[in-house]
DNA sequence: GAAAGAAAGCTGTCATGACAGCTTGTGCGA
DNA sequence: TCGCACAAGCTGTCATGACAGCTTTCTTTC
């Protein structure tokens, strides 16, 4: 390994864990050279890789400075998904960012939020991202709360950590609230192109009565599957309107079954997702989103996430606002695979 | 200017007007030290920063080579605006996607398309990428093809040109074909968030039965748009149903009025976007979209586009899409600016 | 004719030395 | 105390020289 090499990532490391951050100020190439042993031309070549990565500033006849980047950045990436734990689709993003992150060259954070209800992990939530705030992360990947009244608020005090300490902060699969104007880069799928793909899918199937069914509070994702759902059925020349939509929480038992015997009795149940879909009785015609029920025995049509690539462009995302925190807020939309049939 | 500056430029500028791309190998730097008469650290100096731009690869013991990147560069970005003559807006975001491309050290390409028919323009257009792809730029920017049954096709046709060489492709303000997978790049308005806020501004101030008015062969733009609006109806508690949209081109007075006096009679139009809405009879109460009409006798609530910024990121969009080709395709979406009075 | 080896040429690395031009602090003089 | 000039220190720039290690090409030898 070259020299230069060998005191870049003894710089880098410096910078990383904070050594030079007090004051700003890098030490000059004199002292450096002094310290390492090595002409200026080593220390110098060191310095240049990390400037043109950012993390160094030379003012000429000043000294060198660490960036607005270098003073806040310590190689760590935090992660904040509260439905990691209870929901399958988030297991397997949040592995894929951890992987993604990794492999960019930061330390992945992953805090555990093993409550048992929405609330205990929203809660368990804000105080890991305070934790993190105080270890001083690089940026942050967050989940937003959903499925309560107050979610918007919960998911505004998990950013407010870093807010005030100008950590920026990717969003994943959903906006704070249903459409309103966040500020912050969300990255995920584009589900109204979605939720048409599987509207139309049925709609050309022959389906006469679509329902869209998700809980209450949810969302912004649910909202836009039910209205590409609604568009395909609409360009179908049928009405859509509130009686399309049921609001209703799979695990109660009783609420679904008043749900779907409403009448006009849908033939179809477009659900929110895979997982509640598979808890509807096998008597409904179901389809969902997410494409990850691994159930032979029961298929039903479904649409694919590309997590890999979600989790690799929430990464990259991450690490362009931290470079370029002036850039406008991106919502960043990836294609959905079509698969017709849960795997 | 330094001596390693004034090469760089030289050098680069050789490498953008293909001098060296008929094999691929870069002068060695014995022969830059003579051809420029300067010592071996300066030439370094310059081919570094050819390095890091990614213009130039370094292979040990062999020789320079130009990267892939650089074999196809040449400085220019080509422009594809169908539009740009007879939209307000598409005239102005031309006008910005030519300052931040410049801004971003690229020669960039706005070849006029005069005709007077969309369809005319469309087949321009088709030629004028013909011109681009032989003229090798570095990627083109292009408005998609609309309002023609064929729109898609054409559209396919533009982007043919470029293809099968290659050259990266971003779209601006909309896909080819309404919620088809296209594969490209495109960067935008949140049109579904859009029409979401303009719906729910309506509906908060009273509005019983909404009506969509857009042209026959619309772009995903005001499907996205109208779904918007129908969220927030349905959100109100009503219906929504093909009887809320209707299929007219404004210019067509007599089309215009049948629909307008169909029943049951709508109480606000939403059109597509502000041009159309001002063409509207002043009996009805109208709202659009983009925010460019400066009629200070007619006012309307509007919803603005940010063109600047969708400028910006479409150009940064392609940048990166020129460097990282093997990027999903990722749909980009900016907030948009709520002005609920047209200036 | 083929294989091995030598030579040439290239990039990557590292050292020493030097000057221009800028910033910052010090000290002197008013 | 204020202002100015100077010196010190810093980065940016540029030159010369050298060696390691690799690739390519030519040459020699079998």
């Amino acid at each position: 390994m070259p020299k230069h090499r060998r005191i870049y990532a003894a710089l880098r490391h410096d910078i990383l864990t904070g050594k030079y951050s007090t004051d700003g100020k890098f030490p000059s190439e004199g002292m450096l050279i002094r310290r390492f042993g090595v002409s200026r031309i080593t220390i110098r070549r060191a310095m240049d890789d990390l400037k043109n990565e950012g993390f160094l500033e030379g003012r000429s006849g000043s000294g060198t400075y660490l960036s607005a980047l270098a003073r806040h950045a310590t190689g760590m990436i935090g992660l904040v998904i509260p439905d990691y734990s209870s929901s399958r689709f988030f297991w397997r993003l949040g592995d894929e960012l951890v992987q993604a992150g990794k492999s960019a060259g930061y330390t992945m954070l992953l805090g555990s939020l093993p409550g048992d209800t929405p609330a205990a992990r929203a809660h368990e939530a804000i105080s890991l991202a305070t934790e993190y705030a105080r270890r001083k992360v690089a940026g942050v990947i967050i989940e937003p709360v959903e499925l309560m009244p107050n979610s918007a608020d919960l998911t505004h005090e998990i950013i407010a950590s870093f807010k005030h300490l100008h950590i920026p902060v990717v969003l994943i699969d959903r906006d704070i609230a249903p459409f309103e104007r966040s500020g912050y880069d969300l990255v995920g799928l584009d589900n109204l192109k979605a939720g048409l793909m599987l509207g139309r899918h049925l709609v050309a199937g022959g389906a006469k009565h679509i329902a869209f069914l998700m809980p209450q509070h949810s969302a912004s994702t649910n909202l836009q599957r039910m209205l590409g759902v609604a568009g395909a059925v609409i360009e179908g020349g049928q009405n859509w309107s509130n009686r399309n939509i049921l609001y209703v929480n799979a695990d109660d038992q009783t609420a679904l079954k008043k749900a779907l015997s409403s009448k006009p009795r849908p033939d179809v149940v477009v659900c929110h997702n895979d997982q509640t879909a598979a808890k509807l009785p096998r008597s409904v015609k179901v389809a969902g989103f997410d494409g990850l029920i691994d159930d032979a025995k029961r298929k039903f049509p479904t649409i694919c996430q590309p997590i890999r690539q979600i989790a690799e462009t929430a990464i990259n995302t991450l690490l362009e606002r931290i470079k370029r925190p002036e850039l406008p807020p991106r919502q960043i939309l990836l294609e959905p695979n079509v698969v017709y049939a849960s795997r």
